[in-house]
DNA sequence: CATGCTTGGATAGTGCCGCTAACCAAGAAG
DNA sequence: CTTCTTGGTTAGCGGCACTATCCAAGCATG
């Protein structure tokens, strides 16, 4: 399959694939000779990824090469494979630490963990990028001035862990090892937006359910 | 007080704080005299609005004035109000509707919306952008060539129902209609982010108590 | 009162990002 | 032998979130 014909069949631009080539988030193709390179189905696989991740998983072209890096890389085990390609993944900005609302927040995080008795999350807190995000996220909540009981964190993150525990049950459904690899770092990245227009769907059937349409 | 202790206050740049007041994100300090504005504490706080919605919702600036006019908008009833400025928010791309991928995740996003009992977001289906989002998103795994039960998305959307009596009977705990607004508002917003950051925990969590560190 | 500093507003510029248009020489097609 | 098409290279574009610079008006100090 020549370059033209991917364009054709993926629907993305041979301008936009040239690119793609350049920043090396799809494999240079078969060189037939000085002109025509040969491009096979998972050349046309991997673009499509490439195009989900970027259209519906909003990644940064130079954060896609790194994460399918991580994913192509088999000498790493799977959950460090996992979790080196999700740490790739775009984060919130690295909170100050010396903010009183941060370390309340991290304070509130930690105790989170240990309530849920998520031993293995608690090993990270130091390092995980998404523990990192949670702290900023409370943070700035708490600096609006927002209070709740910390029971409402832990209901959403049970919330949370139940989605989790789908996602990985699907991952194991997947025929090969490879396949699984790919499913889970594809899972975490295409699942988020799908559970967030959920969210909005939810919260607008919720509130009309609650308020009607006045 | 003066833009730079806004600024102090703040931590965000006078530079920043002027951008945003040339953008209408904030409104104008009292003009004291020619050189000389004075802000006051309602300006802080939505400086820092301003800032969450930017830094931890990732919100366009544009998209902030916009839905910042929705919030302050006393004419429109809670649903609307809230769906007016839910509706701002930046989406997943329209999608093309000649694409059978798109069909059958059209046709699968309303047998899901029936089967949960959902009227209310069914009325919307042709306008929601949340639900525009989630046919993008479920066309994207398919047109990857993942197939999956059912049953599945019902358990996301399930627990993500969930997740949305939990945001709204926090709303309805705040004092005033115009707190309730606001933080249905950026509740939507700071809440997004601090669930994927769970979900991202979670997974990590999940897969080292199934695979472990290896 | 003179001098120098600070203030807030306006304007233009920066850096990054995801493409995209234009060009090119080598090769295929008729 | 033209004429067209190919894939690779280069330079540019448009949007975005700031940011550096300039400016005239005021305030502060000797």
């Amino acid at each position: 399959m020549r370059l033209a014909e991917l364009s054709e069949r993926s629907g993305v631009s041979t301008a936009t694939i040239k690119y793609y080539l350049r920043e090396g988030l799809l494999p240079p193709g078969r060189q037939i000779n000085a002109t025509t390179a040969a491009y096979d189905e998972e050349h046309l696989r991997r673009l499509r990824l490439v195009r989900a991740m970027i259209q519906v998983g909003r990644i940064p072209v130079a954060t896609v090469r790194e994460v399918l890096g991580h994913v192509d890389d088999d000498a790493l085990g799977r959950t460090i494979r996992l979790g080196a390609a999700l740490w790739a993944l775009p984060q919130l900005p690295e909170p100050d630490a010396d903010d009183e609302h941060v370390r309340a927040a991290r304070t509130e995080a930690d105790t989170l963990l240990e309530t849920l008795g998520w031993a293995n999350a608690r090993l990270l807190t130091t390092i995980s990028p998404a523990y990192r995000s949670l702290v900023v996220a409370v943070a700035a909540m708490r600096r609006l001035g927002y209070e709740w009981d910390p029971e409402l964190l832990l209901s959403y993150a049970r919330l949370m862990h139940r989605a989790a525990v789908l996602d990985l049950d699907f991952v194991e459904a997947q025929e090969s090892e490879a396949e699984r690899i790919e499913t889970a770092v594809l899972g975490a990245i295409l699942v988020e937006p799908m559970l967030q227009a959920l969210h909005r769907l939810a919260q607008e059937e919720e509130s009309a359910r609650r308020y009607g349409f006045e």
